[in-house]
DNA sequence: CTGTTAGCGCCTTCAG
DNA sequence: CTGAAGGCGCTAACAG
């Protein structure tokens, strides 16, 4: 385990100046393609790798993006992040990717770490605790643009790029309505969520819409809003009599389903069932369930690029985004009339 | 967007050295306590953020771990990144996360600029059409420890953290067949990935070892391993008799099992279907999918635990670590008599 | 307790 | 076409 060659150990035994070995390296036009060939022949064979470290410190840029999400594992994210690594990827830079894993306290001190290692942006997904955006206005301050995605931080300027929630959930509604039913049920996520709570006026608002009685006692709270947590809610909900659920997310839809078929419901004819989020395994349930799709992908894709758009052009234009999201159709609901 | 303040600023501000600001700010033990005071609150007052790009030049250290998968959305691969994000930032370092998208050519230019980022380490899990190891050689050479993990590259001499692929799958057919299943079919995966091929050659040798007829026509060589290949896959077997299914993993058994189902088999009572991974969903499918369990999140942690040791201790040992899966029972497969 | 000096590896003027 | 010099921001001897 050598200790890496420089362009010093280059230029030495070449006899020539260190510059020119720079030169040489980054193909500069005004080297003899004699040097150059030299010069590249050694570098391979001493297996040297330019120091980034270094040029960075000069250029004054890093090369690389910070991104700090609540978590990694979910579908949702881990498609952002794809759809980010693509776009930035393909310009030439890195990605610092962190989990807050909802905890306000670790978001500041990511954010804070990212402003040391001179990311030159971020793409931040604030945690459901987060209060203020201090931290994200120091960051700003230290000269690195910020977009938000996804979740907001309402009195934060800075571009963003959201899905239109509450859309989403007014489709659903709006369609079991449509479709007949009567008695709609709602498993809510907890509800200091933004993102839940939208779901949840959206919900009541298509209800009244529709001059449909709004049943207080068929909303249920979750305390989470895992498929546990779904499976917990449902039972609750069994002593209430429904004919469709809407639910703030597929993993809870599929707790609820589980539970709903155990007690020998039958879905649709007895309870429609629609989630959020269309999950990958969501169409292979039995019946598969109908669901929000989101443009998980394009999302990533959107901020980074606006991050992108605004670190090379430096200009402080704030755009905002809404992405719209659709309704998916499966058997968990029962067909239109 | 001002330029970020530097120590040399704070010196001049305050009419002493950049070297006193430094250690002021570093808390070196013979600095004034007042000058301390006077250093700290400039440098909040300036939101200043000591530049790591710097200091990493001078330390020769990045504070910055490469991580390269094959991709991140599947539960595996990012639960298993949480593992190793949970154990590395506790120590400072920071993750570069890169994917290849099973993409040899792409995992040769990661790695190679991941070297040139000067990482400290290397975790990496090759993609199934990597050949040969010279790009890791190279980081080596290049002093980047490299540990490998969930996926072997023969002949490459590291550090290595595996599941025992080959015992999971022996012990899900072993099951079936003392749970008296007769004909045991199996959707394999494509036969040039070596975890899959082991996967077969365990559900071949445990028909052997307990004297059981192998039907070549009960094999299925899928040619992906999605959800969808295991409904191609399974439509396929569907002109074969069989009383239980192997799958290549649970994507492939959900699918397999959505195909059963709508063709009216019953599961298990007239196919026991066992998977392979145990993703989160998998136990409210209905019936719930028998599988094998594997550490994932464990796996992220010993090799990033690994992975420091040898960055910290600078010692070339070499460990290799197998980790155990375990068969998870539910209700799609029969039980023992 | 504080200042001076030097240098991490690289690139970019400015001179030849 | 090539070399010399300076500096990115920070820290670690070495001197006071």
């Amino acid at each position: 385990m050598e200790k890496p060659a420089t362009i010093i150990d280059i230029a030495k035994a070449l006899n020539i100046s260190p510059s020119t070995v720079s030169r040489a390296l980054n193909n500069h036009p005004s080297i003899s393609s004699q040097t150059k060939e030299q010069v590249n022949e050694l570098a391979n064979k001493l297996n040297y790798h330019p120091n980034l470290t270094a040029r960075n410190l000069l250029k004054k840029k890093s090369g690389i993006i910070g991104v700090v999400v609540p978590e990694i594992t979910s579908y949702f994210f881990s498609t952002v992040i794809t759809g980010i690594q693509d776009v930035v990827s393909s310009v030439g830079y890195k990605l610092i990717i962190s989990q807050t894993n909802e905890n306000f306290d670790e978001e500041k001190k990511l954010i804070h770490e990212m402003a040391q290692m001179r990311v030159e942006g971020l793409l931040v997904s604030p945690s459901f605790n987060t209060q203020g955006f201090e931290h994200l206005e120091d960051a700003r301050k230290a000269g690195i643009p910020v977009v938000l995605f996804d979740r907001d931080i309402p009195g934060f300027e800075s571009s963003k790029v959201f899905v239109d929630v509450y859309d989403g959930a007014y489709q659903a509604v709006k369609y079991l309505i449509e479709a007949g039913c009567q008695r709609i049920a709602h498993i809510a996520g907890p509800e200091h969520i933004p993102t839940f709570q939208e779901r949840m006026s959206a919900y009541q608002n298509a209800l009244k819409d529709y001059n449909r009685e709004l049943y207080p006692e068929l909303i249920i709270k979750s305390t989470g809003f895992s498929a546990e947590d779904g499976v917990e809610a449902c039972e609750h909900l069994l002593s209430q009599s429904f004919d469709a659920l809407f639910c703030v997310n597929d993993a809870v839809a599929i707790g609820a389903m589980h539970v709903l078929r155990e007690k020998g419901y039958k879905i649709p004819e007895d309870i429609s069932v629609i989630g959020y989020d269309d999950e990958p395994y969501s169409c292979y349930f039995s019946p598969g369930l109908t669901t929000i799709w989101q443009p998980v992908y394009d999302m990533g894709m959107l901020s980074s690029k606006i991050l992108l758009d605004t670190i090379t052009k430096e200009k402080q234009t704030i755009r905002k985004e809404i992405l719209k999201p659709e309704l998916v159709l499966r058997q968990s609901s029962v067909p239109l009339n």
